[in-house]
Order: structure tokens, then sequence, then C-alpha cells
RNA sequence: CAGUAGCUGCUCG
């Protein structure tokens, strides 16, 4: 039983979910870790249905299952679902709370978290980074220091969100400064300045990190490659390309960004058309690699054979007719998209802006759901 | 043997 259940997680972890079922169903007799172990390769691969229904079959719950159903609703954004498992919990414990508290963090409800951060009857590492996190992604990078400086103790995980959140917001050279405050590094601390200093174009820096870093890893290469690839250092890199130990799809995808970047988009596609998986990320640079350079057919024609969208899939082609189509083009996609952010809103804005017209741009704008 | 926090790729700003 044991053997299975251990089978079940890591077919779970790694995508096989009808794998993981069949071991499930295959077993004689079941504990309560089987079942959780089944309800959360579900919820890993996105099948919250199923989930669920597993989770209403079982024989009985305990706290490892009402967390683990109250994160799986989280990740799919469903925050009203987890709020409903975590009111229906009978008892609590800190990782409860604390994946409630992540819950609304991750989903930029920074108001609620707080209120969980503050109803919750102690509190440990995980608490602290995860509103530290929730700062920094409201964009609140002194609120974020200041819970950090507040901190009774701090860990590497603690410190690098810290760092992370500098980085994010593009603030360099204090990222630089708390890192060499840190009392230790690891290698995600690392990879996390090579990633800061990289998006910054600070490259020399970003090698130099790179460079006396005792291991890597692949998020490490990644990082480095990004940086070349942002910058358009299409040459260095296919070098770090080519000397990476390991290419996940990540690397391929940044190599496309690569050749976008600095115009080969002839290379690019090349590229992808030899790549052994794609995702939606891959397929939304080679769209938005034609739509910016003005390519709107070869970008429509991508798009349309694009075997998944995403917001982003449809924000690119929107801004690829803004920008080369005709205006009704742009709203027609508008229109036509099945979901939007902000993001959506802005490009239909700056759409408008540019044609001059006005008042459908404050007609727009009055209406918009969320400003940014 | 199961649940919660940190690093890399895509859109507008």
């Amino acid at each position: 039983t044991r053997l299975s259940n251990t089978l079940i997680q890591l077919y779970g972890r790694f995508g096989g979910v009808k794998q993981a079922r069949q071991v499930f169903d295959a077993m004689p007799s079941r504990t309560i870790y089987s079942w959780v172990s089944m309800l959360r390769a579900y919820a890993q691969n996105g099948h919250i249905e199923e989930a669920a229904q597993v989770y209403n079959r079982m024989p009985q719950l305990d706290l490892v299952t009402w967390t683990t159903m109250l994160v799986a609703y989280a990740q799919e954004g469903n925050l009203r679902e987890s709020l409903q498992v975590f009111s229906e919990m009978r008892e609590r414990d800190i990782v409860t709370w604390n994946a409630m508290l992540t819950a609304y963090a991750q989903n930029g409800c920074l108001a609620e978290a707080k209120e969980i951060f503050e109803m919750m009857p102690e509190r440990d590492f995980v608490s602290c980074t995860a509103i530290l996190a929730a700062y920094s992604e409201a964009g609140m990078v002194d609120r974020a220091r200041f819970c950090f400086d507040q901190m009774p103790e701090r860990n590497m995980v603690t410190w690098t969100t810290m760092l992370a959140a500098y980085a994010q917001r593009g603030l360099v050279d204090a990222a630089a400064k708390l890192f060499q405050k840190m009392p230790e590094s690891d290698l995600i601390a690392c990879n996390t300045m090579v990633s800061a200093y990289g998006q910054s174009g600070r490259l020399d820096e970003a090698v130099q990190v790179f460079e006396v870093m005792p291991v890597r890893s692949l998020v490490t290469w990644n990082a480095m490659l990004a940086a070349y690839a942002q910058s358009c250092h299409l040459d260095s890199a296919k070098k770090v390309f080519d000397s990476m130990p390991m290419k996940d799809l990540v690397a391929w995808t940044e190599m496309l960004v690569a050749y976008a970047h600095a115009g080969h988009l002839e290379e690019a596609k090349c590229v992808f058309d030899k790549m052994a998986q794609r995702d939606v990320v891959s397929w939304n640079v080679m769209v938005t690699a034609f739509g910016q350079n003005g390519y709107l057919v070869e970008a429509q024609r991508l798009f349309e054979s694009m075997p998944f969208h995403s917001v982003m899939s449809w924000n690119s082609i929107l801004v690829a007719n803004s920008q080369f189509g005709e205006f009704q083009g742009s709203r027609l996609v508008f229109d036509e998209m099945p979901c939007r952010d902000t993001a959506s809103w802005n490009a239909l804005l700056l759409a408008y802006a540019q044609r001059g017209l006005d008042q459908k741009c404050k007609f727009l704008f009055d209406r918009m759901p969320e400003k940014s």
C-alpha cells in the first residue's frame, strides 16, 4: 500500500494522472494517504473537478485533506471554495492558516491576507514569508522591507523573498546590498541575483555572480540565458545555450526570445518548429515576435493554430492588431476574447489613444474594471 | 507514505 501511495505521488508530480488513477484503482485497500495522494495528483494537474470527486468520496477527512483541497481551489483562483473549506474545518493547524494566507496572497487579495495574518493563533517562517510576498506582489516594497525588519528571525527563504521583491521592482542596487548582508547564500539566492542583474541589463555583474557560484542549477543557466536574450546578445545567448548541461522547455523558449529580440524571425521559427515540446508560453513568444514586427498575417495564422490560448496569447494578437491593423480589428479581437485582464484594457486604450480617438478612450477608461 | 512560504521563459502599462 505504501509503495502504491508513493507511486501515485510520483505519477502526480510527473503529470501522469491517468497512471496515478490506475494504481489507485488497482489497490486492494487504501489508507487516507492513498486518497490524499490521488486528490493531490488531480489538483496538481489542473483537474479540479476530479479532485473534488475524490474529496467527496473519501471515507474520512482530516486536517491534511481539508488543507489539500483548500489549496487545490486556491490554485484555480477559486477563493470562494477555498474559504468555504476553510470555514467548514473543525480544526485548523498552522499549515492550514498558512495555506489560507497564501491563497489570498497569491490571488492579489492583500487585505484578506493581512486579516488572516492577524487572526492566526501563531506564526512561523512560512506565515511571515507569505505576508512579505503579498506586500511585494502588491508593489509595496517598503512595507515588505518593514515587515522583513520586524521579523524576529529569518531564514534563507525570507531573505530571498526580500531579494526577489527588490529585483521585481527593478531595485537592483537595493537587492545587491541586501545580498551582501545575507549571513549565507544558497543556490536560489544566487539565481535571484543573476536574474536581477540580467533584467536590468547589467550583464557583467550577472556573469560575475554566475561564475562565483559553487553549484548551478538549470534555473541558473536559464537566468543567464535570459539575461543575454533580453539584452539582444544573440551570440552569447547561443554560447550559453550550447554549454548548458541540461536544457528544458524554458531554455528553448528563451532561445526563441533571443532570436526574436535580435530580429531573426526565420531562425526563431526554425527553432520553434524543431522543438520537442511546446507550451502556451513558447507559442506566445512566436505570436508576439511576428506581431511586433508587423507580420500580422503570420501572427494570426500562428495564433489560430495554437492548441491552447492564454490571456497573454489574446493580448499579443490584440497588440499586433492595434499596432499594424485597423482599429476596428482591435475592437473585434477585444470583444472576441474569452477573458480580459488589465493588460488587455490597456492595449485597447492605447490603440484608441494612438489614433486620437479621445472620446472612445475616455469611454473605455471609465469602464475599466481596475486601472493600473 | 500525504497538506502551507523563496529563484528562470511570453502580452499592455
